[in-house]
DNA sequence: GGCTATTTATCACAGGCGTGATAAATTGTC
DNA sequence: GACAATTTATCACGCCTGTGATAAATAGCC
């Protein structure tokens, strides 16, 4: 029984080629059949490892998912505690920017997610991995707010968080056109302002 | 020669019916069938008044810039010199709701905006509506914050501008599920700090 | 009433899509 | 070398799309 070809493996190529289709023509350029020709396969093959459009999407949405995750907890909570001034803000915005567009990695796990959340709008496949998502993500501002002694972290984090859509947004889209300084410094003067504003209390 | 219809009539309500098509099912489910089958008409009537898909898009996108174009119109920035306070705050507040999906009609005209400019990444028919209401935002703010008196307003309008975003994001799709109270809320809380950080320098 | 331009309604075509079904090739094991 | 399971490669079908072309109906004007 032949098995030269590890189907993780093969399962983890198609995903990665439907993600480039993603950040060059938007989810919804993805099509089995651009898929099979992104990473080189013919469709029958790619329909072998995945059980179709539905499946392949999905499959798709729970990697962008994991990664997310594992950027997160890349850094852990931990580590901020006790932290004050330069060094809370220095971590702080190292924490955020893990997760934001700041080289050319990230900017293409920020289109997928940002494509991906949009989608879960109106297609029911991608809701738990993007709630998931949001849910991570609030949950680790949150705690690092809180081990950073901010004064109120829901409200600190619920600003954080839409910060980091609004930036991410700006960042990818050519609408605002912001660049990755812009992007860091708007970040900056927020976070500044948000651990400052609370220790002058 | 007959004119029974106003041209220009029937065109807004092909494109009104666009517009609920794009908060029902993505800007990627617009089709010139959909939309005659929405607004009621014929396949070829809707024809008759766009050239085509592309066309309908570009007019769809025109007008949602022409309508996000009213609503900061309809808040002068004049009206804003030499507040302090909370009448400041309040003023600012009211700017920046007017294009927050604080009720349905603005919320339906976001999701179009949003969808509108995430596509324009990788639709180049959008991209100048696209850039042009980011234009007309940030500068409206920009002028807001200058007539406020607010120190660096360049940087506060970056910050605001990507808080819209955010926000709009984590209202209109189901991944943050964000209140209009804590968007309200979120956004007083950025501007507060924002126009008081001000104040104490 | 008849003329004419506008508006509406169809038809047909080519292209892309997901998908079911099936044949062919490949490769490790015996 | 032969067997068998995995993997790959095609074919065909129906559906939806945009679009060009064209016929039919409508309604104002003389």
């Amino acid at each position: 029984m032949p098995a030269r070809i590890d189907p993780e493996q093969r399962r983890g190529h198609v995903v990665e080629a439907a993600f480039r289709l993603v950040v060059a023509e938007g989810i919804d350029g993805l099509s089995l059949r651009k898929v099979a020709a992104e990473s080189g396969l013919n469709i029958g093959s790619v329909r072998h490892y995945f059980d179709g459009h539905e499946d392949l999407l999905a499959a798709a949405a729970e990697e962008a998912g994991d990664r997310m995750g594992r950027r997160l907890a890349r850094r852990p909570v931990e580590g901020l505690r006790g932290l004050t001034g330069a060094a809370a803000l220095d971590a702080l915005q190292a924490l955020v920017e893990e997760v934001l567009p700041v080289d050319d990695e990230r900017r293409a796990e920020s289109i997928v997610v940002l494509e991906l959340i949009l989608a879960a709008r109106t297609r029911p496949v991608f809701r738990p991995i993007s709630e998931r998502m949001a849910a991570d993500l609030g949950q680790v501002v949150l705690d690092a707010l809180a081990a950073l002694g901010v004064r109120d972290p829901e409200a600190g984090a619920a600003q954080i968080t839409a910060l980091i859509g609004g930036l991410t947004l700006d960042t990818v889209t050519p609408h605002g056109s912001l660049s990755v300084e812009q992007l860091r410094a708007t970040l900056r003067a927020h976070l500044g302002t948000l651990l400052s504003r609370d220790r002058e209390e």
